[in-house]
DNA sequence: AAAGTAATTTGATGTAGATCAAAAATGGTT
DNA sequence: AACCATTTTTGATCTACATCAAATTACTTT
């Protein structure tokens, strides 16, 4: 059951024909490789991804050279260095690809030009930063604050119940914010 | 120097005077006592706050009744409970004043008025979460994955270098998500 | 299938910060 | 000033999770 490009707008806020048709338009499909980089640090983010199908990381690289992963999307998700995008400003952090995947890109320069267009656009692009950015955010934000490492777990499975037939327990625990031998024994009920 | 709620908005984006006009008869002029809540778990939370002076926390208050800051804000600041304001949900944290403090309310069902009224409204509505919501959240979310303890609090002097001043030790422990005992030995030197 | 590399697990030990208990400092009230 | 409540500090101990090292398992590539 894959969702056509339309669909996916369209259930953000529906558009009248004529402005949907105009909003597609600026979206290039993309199939890109496993591993394969999104974004990279110091570049600006310049789009905003709408994934169909796959699974993508988003990882800052400390000074020790570690990545550590700050988010996941599998599937339908909608991708973005938020801050970067927002403020045009160099990316601290990459986004890659895990799996081969399918997107829709659009870029932040049409975005600002479908916005200064057409009134019913500014209400989608509200509606997509309210309902699927901002819960997600505030929610990862208490589960830092308020989850010990195995309720992080927990819920992550809740998310995703089959992510780690698809994504390397390496970088789960990094997202988790442990270690891969804390996640090991967490998962063997050691903890 | 004391900010105008005209400031205030034509800061973020300037309107039109019409506009402007329209969106500042929508605001209520507040003044309220230290210890007053603005909002109350279980209630929707139907306002956006412009505070002019003042100081608020947000916080939860967990299963054992353990009150847990999320938020502060002092002075010119922007004040929500985010994800119950978007999805008109009941609000899970509380938001409460630390100071007597001054605010600027206008209520969702204006800006949701106001958006679909003025296409010019819209782009000033965007501007202020791509500006004022996105970055702090981003930033916060980082912080409590990448810093310690005594990181946070180094970061969160830098942000208000007077906040000890205002705040008493035991709300800043809280929202650094650390004992009171141990933001002592971290101000005393010892950790 | 064998070989080599990377991912995961297991065990031993270390540490940042929590918890518990009590003392000291601070602040508001009469 | 003296009193009470609250906040902050200090010290002793405990714990969740990190770190380090080695063994095991799984995944590629030939």
């Amino acid at each position: 059951m894959k969702v056509s490009l339309e669909n996916i707008i369209q259930q953000i806020l529906p558009l009248p024909q004529d402005v949907l048709k105009e909003v597609v338009l600026e979206f290039q499909h993309l199939e890109y490789p496993k591993n394969y980089f999104l974004l990279k640090p110091g570049k600006i983010c310049q789009h905003l991804w709408f994934m169909t199908n796959g699974a993508v990381r988003s990882f800052y690289t400390n000074e020790q050279g570690k990545e550590l992963n700050t988010w996941f999307s599998l599937d339908a998700q909608i991708i973005t260095d938020t801050t970067s995008f927002v403020k045009q400003e160099p990316a601290l952090e990459s986004i890659q690809l895990l799996e081969d995947s399918e997107l829709y890109a659009i870029e932040r320069s049409s975005i600002v030009n479908l916005l200064q267009k057409h009134h019913i656009f500014t209400l989608w692009y509200i509606k997509l930063v309210e309902v699927h950015y901002i819960p997600q955010t505030e929610d990862r934000m208490a589960d830092l604050q308020f989850l010990d490492a195995k309720q992080r777990y927990n819920k992550l499975l809740d998310l995703y119940p089959c992510i780690t037939n698809r994504i390397s327990l390496g970088h789960i625990s990094s997202y988790l914010n442990i270690t891969p031998e804390t996640l090991s024994r967490i998962r063997a009920g050691k903890l």
